[in-house]
DNA sequence: CCATGCAGTCAACAACTGTTCTCCGGGAGG
DNA sequence: CCTCCCGGAGAACAGTTGTTGACTGCATGG
């Protein structure tokens, strides 16, 4: 294996990473279709002509960008939904882990929050992909939960996609109350208002197959 | 009043107009914050200098977007969250409410998802105003529904924002379906999709008060 | 009917952009 | 030890950008 580097491979990776931190600090106050090869380049220290050594253009670098933000997010996802617990610990749990994510990588939720729409097509498929990676696996986690036996593959996709955009949701309000100002209190105020939004989710999914409108219509 | 136009003003509207409409023609290929002052004139057909007659900058011009986009949206709004009829019939018109006005105007929602996020600070503080006045509004008009009679302010807005967030999500679902294929079967997933997470959502929200846990905790 | 105001034009500016070609130095493989 | 390879630097290119000042024509109000 290449396990251990090669000096010169090392300082190769070296400012790749130092190109990825340079435009991740840049998109702190723009979008991906307005940062520049030369900007990167300047606040990396490298010469232009460097940046081609590692991306293709600054979409490629994005792409780069969505798979470092969301690529290593996978094994956390699957442990919180599966984890034990009453259903308000894990409540807690969760929220408390996306409030622990914002705050050790603001950088890296602010891109995918922001590119997610953006204006460069192949980061927002990039985006997209790992989203609905989060879903998939979300929905096979939930498979095994047994609150939602009996449920359809449709029904429990449902609710992962509900589960995944209110995580995203969560995430961006975090960090608007960390970028924001200093108060703590608004960080706390997000906290007890994504609790109980995903209080009321926990509790449609408990009776979902309660009513006769319940989840019948799902085979037509 | 100034009731009737001027031919002198009207002509400087048209241009406006112009400026606006270029502005979001090319915005459904890139973000705000990547949009030239030049570019856009070009568009419009006027002189680069011209744009200073109506806009400080391309920023301005984007708030002035977020206002046009978004600040017609408030009577619809309104009326449809309070309007009458069985749970399923009222979920059944909002989702087609929202389906119809992507297609309607698409650039338009394509805009708010894209910098909502966005790299254009006043434009962001913009779209988050509206969103909380559209989440006030909807707050508002579920205090006269009894279904949530008897919840507190705070629990009302934390649902409304729900609903907010998810009309965002659900929109910007329809605009991906319009905008990849011409496939109309991804429409109506989408529209089943959207469908049943509003219907969960409303099975959570006529159980909040239910059990021992229910929205205890509103007043710690 | 005339003078004022204002929307829009034109030319010019310094600064910046992405991309190409050429070159250099030193780690890596033989 | 020698050679090749390749990450990076440098210079130069044609375009484009935002902003300025001085201008023109015409609708408008007195």
């Amino acid at each position: 294996m290449s396990h251990t580097l090669g000096a010169r491979q090392a300082q190769k990776q070296k400012t790749r990473r130092a190109l990825l931190d340079a435009a991740l600090e840049l998109l702190e106050g723009q979008s991906l279709s307005s940062l520049g090869l030369r900007e990167v380049t300047r606040a990396a220290g490298v010469a232009p002509t460097a940046f081609y050594r590692h991306f293709r253009s600054t979409a490629d670098l994005g792409v780069a960008l969505v798979e470092e933000a969301l690529g290593s997010l996978h094994p956390m996802i699957r442990t919180t939904v599966s984890a034990a617990g009453d259903s308000e610990e894990r409540i807690a749990r969760a929220v408390g882990l996306i409030a622990g994510h914002v705050d050790a990588y603001p950088a890296h939720v602010r891109f995918i929050a922001r590119e997610r729409h953006g204006g460069v097509r192949p980061v927002r498929e990039a985006v997209r992909e790992q989203l609905a990676r989060f879903a998939g696996e979300v929905g096979e986690a939930l498979a095994g939960d047994p609150v939602s036996a009996g449920w359809s593959e449709d029904d429990r996709l449902m609710l992962a996609q509900l589960y995944v955009d209110q995580m995203l949701v969560t995430a961006s309000l975090f960090l608007e109350a960390l970028e924001a100002d200093a108060d703590p209190r608004e960080r706390e105020r997000v906290t007890r208002l994504a609790t109980r939004q995903l209080r009321l989710i926990g509790i449609g999914r408990r009776h979902w197959l309660d009513g006769p409108a319940g989840g019948g219509r799902s085979a037509p």
